[in-house]
DNA sequence: CAAAAATACTTCAAGCCTAAAATTTTGAGC
DNA sequence: GCTCAAAATTTTAGGCTTGAAGTATTTTTG
């Protein structure tokens, strides 16, 4: 690629790039906040506590603390004490795996099943409305988009 | 709008609009992850430091702090803390607002002017990298979506 | 099988972040 | 000038987050 090219064409992308990146970042900023704000109002709760529930109602059966920090892409130690004030609400429990002394089994508790429910239906409510102006078309291009980023990246 | 019609279509949506969402979500963390240990290893830095220095190389003669936690969209209480460090490394200043003793404007020192340059440089090179996958065209596709969702939102 | 390496998790120190309360200063209205 | 609401910022308490160090257990390997 001539010097010419580099100039013209791969200077001017790379900021449009870094553009979209910003754009990418205030818009997530702007929406968790959002939620932030509604989850604390509705529910006296977070969005961490909210995303960890979320996770731990896929799989009722429970997950271990390495699988909840891999699957949220948060530190290890992170994990711990969200999980610890979660089992001080009462919305999940620490299971021992047997067979592995070192494991902990992670699940929600009954009364960790009903709040998520709520917490979900409200959730899924305050997201269609904040997204409600991309229609279904630009959904499916949206997602392709977004999947292409975190293959190519490894 | 029947109620045939809202299970159809609305539902499904609403649905994909929250997987969407939990996408969008996903990918920025990714990225910010990606950057984060970027910006650590090679400048013995942080992102939010990073953010609020990109803010005030934009605006050589400084911003108030009221200005840049709206900017920012973080709280007032949180910018204090970053500015304190910032000050502390010797990368930004305080200037006392004349007419207005309540104000406070923050700087770039030449210091900070030059390390900025350093990281901003490597910074659009990262992001450059990661969102190889998107070009022109879906880039102001992208950027569009983005906007909407914001201003709809008001 | 004993020593060493790997794995699962927690603890720790430091920084980031928020909402709410406190502090200081300004500006209106009297 | 005085009073008081509004504005700009800092402080505070509590929670989130990371990377690194520590503990216990399991697996590997010589």
């Amino acid at each position: 690629m001539s010097v010419a090219n580099e100039k013209l064409e791969d200077q001017p992308v790379s900021k449009q790039r870094l553009r979209l990146w910003l754009q990418m970042l205030k818009t997530t900023r702007f929406i968790e906040n959002e939620l932030r704000e509604e989850l604390r109002l509705g529910f006296q709760s977070t969005l961490p506590r909210f995303d960890v529930m979320a996770m731990l109602d896929r799989t009722r059966e429970g997950l271990r603390m390495s699988q909840l920090s891999k699957q949220l892409m948060v530190s290890n130690g992170n994990v711990t004490g969200i999980i610890d004030r979660l089992v001080q609400e009462g919305f999940v429990m620490r299971v021992q795996v047997k067979g592995d002394k070192r494991a902990t089994l992670v699940r929600l508790t009954p009364k960790g099943i009903e709040k998520f429910a709520e917490m979900a239906a409200e959730h899924e409510r305050w997201i269609n409305e904040h997204l409600k102006e991309i229609d279904e078309t630009e959904i499916g291009h949206f997602i392709d988009i977004l999947s292409k980023v975190r293959e190519e990246d490894h």
